[in-house]
DNA sequence: AATTATTATAGCGTATATGCCATAAATGTT
DNA sequence: AACATTTATGGCATATACGCTATAATAATT
């Protein structure tokens, strides 16, 4: 697969990275999305071709293989015609 | 600059894209970040350093540059000591 | 007005998000 | 158990996020 490296390999400037994603809130949030969609009564499926996004790309979020960007949780969320504090709607740890 | 191409080009499959960016959200969420930001007294360049982030990325995100990643807006969220869905406080509009 | 601090812009390189397509694995149904 | 539906995995291509560095443009201070 592609995203097997979770872990920062290079040095960086300003301080030392530890990971370049976001582990935990990537988890909270598959599963708050996973949660909302299934309430919504949406397959993953669904959701994707209403959403404008790939099948592929719904099923990485919610196994926690990506790391989306912002507007693919604004498209979520207008498609499950929820607010996108809602996809947030979790409380992240102190530091990761 | 990099980011000329707010309008999808190719052709897609299940349905058509108008945008790849979700301007108005990375908009409100601009808008959002910067008061946040303003009233927790950071700078640009603070925040960028707190969280790990460059300032160059802090400015595209507050200049609706950039579409970030949500283990970015994650990495702010910690530094500003807010929840993520405070920084997605705001009402998206049905479509784009 | 001059200096300083802050924000914005620019270009380049690398990593990765996402589309596309196919297939496998898992789950549900009859 | 066969079949259907749903979810997960895989690889490849392209677009872009983000780091890094430098500089320019604004705003704030003195």
């Amino acid at each position: 697969m592609l995203l097997c490296s979770f872990y920062d390999v290079g040095k960086q400037k300003h301080t030392e990275r530890q990971k370049i994603y976001d582990k935990e809130g990537l988890i909270l949030l598959a599963k708050q999305l996973k949660e909302v969609r299934a309430k919504k009564g949406f397959t993953q499926e669904k959701l994707a071709y209403e959403s404008d996004i790939t099948l592929s790309q719904i099923a990485r979020i919610e196994t926690v293989k990506s790391n989306p960007t912002v507007s693919t949780i604004f498209k979520i969320a207008r498609t499950l015609n929820v607010s996108v504090s809602e996809l947030f709607n979790f409380k992240l740890g102190p530091n990761q």
